[in-house]
DNA sequence: GTAATTGCAAATAATTTGCTGGGTG
DNA sequence: CACCCAGCAAATTATTTGCAATTAC
């Protein structure tokens, strides 16, 4: 495990310079599709899987972001008391933080731009204690 | 539209019980096919699909959390110097937030747990501006 | 007895991947 | 001319749903 990951040097192509385009020009943070429909008039032959693949090359080269929660599945948390999550991105471990509840911040966004806010969600992310020992 | 939901009664399973069971007797954050495994050796007849639909009415009660971004489908952002985002309950848009990245959180958490904190996300829920007049 | 719940299997829905041919460096 | 990239379609994966039988209240 661990193998090198061979150096791909990335080409330009239309579809991937006009999809980092239409992410650049918008501020609805669109989903795969929706810039497939977006594209598919002036690049009628466009498909959905090229959309995905220079999405992903993106995300690796830091040029955009991709807002989830990393993993494709869902997770479940039998306590519903207000806490915080720490996801270790080496294995993969979900856990709680003791972090207190910060409702200031909720206040702070509604003056800030007038949205109603119910409650807020944080996730940290990094490598948590067990994997720094075993490394 | 807006039709008012049939109030469902909900009545005890077996499932159902042990699902919650579970949940709450593990900090594991686990998988609706984790739950599965975990007690198809007790319920040989246990089917996913039971998994999921107990979770979800589990969820609509507000006994348990679901850990995810709420939509199913991952949205991009062109944008990616530090910023949070809001998503609004009703009409589903994300936005960018002006508020000012709170790097003190990721040392908080290290002087709290030990893990270390590369960077994190919070996500602010609630309704818009927008919606908020409209309604 | 009414209607929610189950197991099973088939259906969705978002995303990924294999293949073949075309285009970039 | 090597090898990355496009388009297409088929494969994967997580989750949902239809159905008939079962079970809770």
């Amino acid at each position: 495990m661990n193998a090198e990951k061979k150096e791909i040097v990335y080409r330009k192509s239309k579809q991937k310079t006009r999809i980092l385009e239409i992410l650049r020009s918008t501020k609805s943070h669109p989903t795969a599709d929706w810039i497939y429909e977006k594209l598919k008039p002036e690049m009628p032959a466009l498909s959905l899987g090229t959309v995905y693949r220079n999405l992903n090359i993106l995300l690796e080269q830091g040029e955009i972001l991709r807002l989830d929660f990393g993993h494709t599945f869902d997770r479940f948390d039998g306590d519903t008391s207000r806490h915080y999550h720490f996801m270790c991105e080496k294995c993969g471990e979900v856990s709680d933080l003791e972090l207190p509840p910060l409702n200031i911040l909720d206040k702070k966004v509604f003056n800030l731009c007038g949205h109603k806010i119910k409650y807020h969600k944080i996730v940290f992310y990094g490598i948590c204690k067990n994997c720094l020992q075993n490394s």
